[in-house]
DNA sequence: GAGTTTGAAACT
DNA sequence: CAGTTTCAAACTC
């Protein structure tokens, strides 16, 4: 902001328009330059212009999904208030993330908030310090009302409001310059103990990218995309909801081979919704569609069946061999595929939880008119970017068009689904259920995350702004460039949405936020 | 639901 | 291997 606060920025404004109905804040994400660095006992100084906040504010749980600390957001409980804002919510002690040693002076973060226009006039400002300390967050405020100042935002608004939030970048840790900011009563918190917590769960920061890099990566610009995912043995396997199409063989048969249990096909049944078929399983098993073949009586690897190393089971195919009752010719027609490629069997879809595998199609595909865009193609279908081993021309399913839509996604303020699924894939995210409808194509039943409403409680704006605050140090730290910067922090962004709006749906009553 | 498009699998 | 055909699903209307 300030002339000694430089030129490293990450902004974020969310802004809405004026005077619409429509409130929902548009949300973009601005990197002016790149980092050189901004860790080294990194002084960051978030400075916030908050408004009045849309409508009720989602009470939310988020779960921890990985091994690190969280930090902790206490609020108050249950979605009653709608308009009442909690007073009590407060940023309370969260051991600092264990990996990442803040060495010298500790993370600071100011939080300055100012009431938006429509909002009280006092034209004062409410000035938080958040510092990072040895696994606690102190927060101090100018005004004495540090037991609210989280909490200032005014009512529901009417029409009017602008909310910005800045990331910026402190030269010295003194600069406080140009706020008012700066010299504050400290009173540290806790609070008030809430009823609800909210714990996001800082993504691990030592990065397995760093591991991988030399390795696999001779380009020097990747998004920071892929990283992730291994080191959380509390991570849990997401690849479920994922793959809507119920394909994905490599997770069912890991054992693979085509004698793997049919037991999984067990209580299948199917189900009209939205005039779409859905395919449940009653056992909580995967669900799975039945397939059509009429030529190949299923013993060919054209029947997903077949390739999946299942027998056919309430499909409607027509002269089916793929059952008990013909096994010799199904072994036969095993042995076939098998001599033709011993892989045949074999997961297309490369694990991505351990060993620091990438979800990745193991052979690639080899689209010509799809762009990968369209289910046409098994990578794009898998929720997997393309690959070097894609032989795909006009590929538009690269990681960085992923992170390229997800971005362009975000400006819209709608997190679209099929645009998160792939680096939620990619980097085994957790992602809230959704109806098997809702799958990529279904143009009426396409779900967005409404990044607004999940934004609109600010303790929860705070705690992502903070998961995104390290990333971005982190990006930092590994000396990425810009976009890798860019890329980090957004993609944290949405990580951070995907937590949120996992637990929203579970706290709402009303599941209106499904997606 | 019928007809078209698509790319993997199979085949030559 | 490469080129072609077959196939079932994805997609379009
Ligand atoms: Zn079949
Ligand atoms: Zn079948
Ligand atoms: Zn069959
Ligand atoms: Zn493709
Ligand atoms: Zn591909
Ligand atoms: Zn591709």
């Amino acid at each position: 902001m300030r002339s000694n606060v430089p030129s490293t920025n990450i902004i974020f404004n969310r802004v809405s328009e004026s005077g619409t109905q429509q409130q929902h804040p548009t949300i973009v994400g601005v990197l002016n330059k790149p980092g050189t660095v901004i860790s080294q006992g990194s002084n960051l100084k978030r400075t916030t212009a908050i408004s009045t906040s849309l409508g009720p504010s989602p009470k939310v749980l988020i779960r921890p999904v990985s091994t690190s600390q969280p930090i902790i957001v206490s609020a108050q409980q249950q979605q009653q208030p709608k308009y009442l804002l909690s007073p009590t919510k407060i940023i309370t002690a969260l051991p600092t993330r264990t990996q990442i040693p803040i060495t010298g002076s500790p993370t600071k973060v100011t939080v300055v908030r100012s009431q938006g226009p429509t909002a009280v006039r006092t034209g004062g400002q409410n000035v938080v310090v958040k510092t990072i300390n040895g696994g606690q967050i102190e927060q101090k405020s100018s005004d004495s009302l540090a037991t609210k100042p989280l909490t200032v935002v005014g009512q529901p608004q009417s029409s009017t409001s602008v909310s910005k939030v800045q990331l910026v970048r402190v030269v010295s840790t003194t600069a406080t310059t140009s706020q008012p900011t700066t010299s504050i009563s400290s009173t540290v918190r806790p609070i008030a103990p809430a009823t609800q917590q909210i714990h996001i769960v800082q993504k691990p920061t030592s990065y397995h990218r760093r591991i991988l890099l030399p390795a696999s990566t001779p380009i020097a610009i990747k998004p920071a995309v892929s990283s992730v995912a291994s080191g959380n043995s509390l991570l849990k396997p997401i690849t479920t909801h994922l793959t809507s199409k119920g394909q994905s063989p490599h997770i069912l048969s890991s054992s693979g081979g085509p004698s793997a249990n049919n037991d999984a096909m067990k209580n299948l049944f199917r189900k009209q919704e939205n005039g779409t078929s859905v395919y449940l399983e009653t056992s909580g098993q995967r669900p799975r569609k039945p397939c059509n073949c009429t030529k190949s009586q299923c013993l060919k690897l054209y029947c997903d069946c077949f390739a999946n190393g299942e027998f056919c089971q309430n499909c409607n195919c027509s002269s089916c061999a793929n059952n008990l009752n013909h096994e010799e010719e199904r072994s036969r027609a095993i042995k076939a595929c098998l001599d033709r490629n011993p892989l045949a069997f074999h997961p297309k879809i490369g694990k991505g939880r351990n060993g620091g595998g990438i979800r990745r199609h193991n052979k690639g595909c080899n689209c010509k008119r799809s762009n990968c865009l369209k289910n046409y193609c098994e990578c794009y279908e898998a929720k997997v970017p393309c690959s070097m081993s894609c032989r795909c021309v006009g590929c538009k399913n690269s990681e960085e068009a992923a992170s390229t839509r997800l971005i362009r996604s975000l400006s819209h303020d709608s997190l679209n689904s099929d645009d998160l699924a792939p680096l939620a894939s990619v980097n085994n995210w957790t992602v809230p259920e959704r109806p098997v409808a809702a799958s990529v194509g279904q143009v009426g039943t396409r779900r967005e995350v409404p990044v607004a409403e999940l934004l609109s409680d600010n303790d929860v704006s705070d705690c992502i702004m903070m998961c995104m605050l390290n990333q971005g140090e982190e990006s930092c730290k590994l000396d990425n460039v810009l976009l890798e910067l860019q890329l980090a922090i957004i993609q944290e962004f949405a990580r951070c949405l995907t937590q949120v709006s996992c637990a929203s749906r579970k706290t709402a009553p009303n599941p209106s936020i499904a997606w």
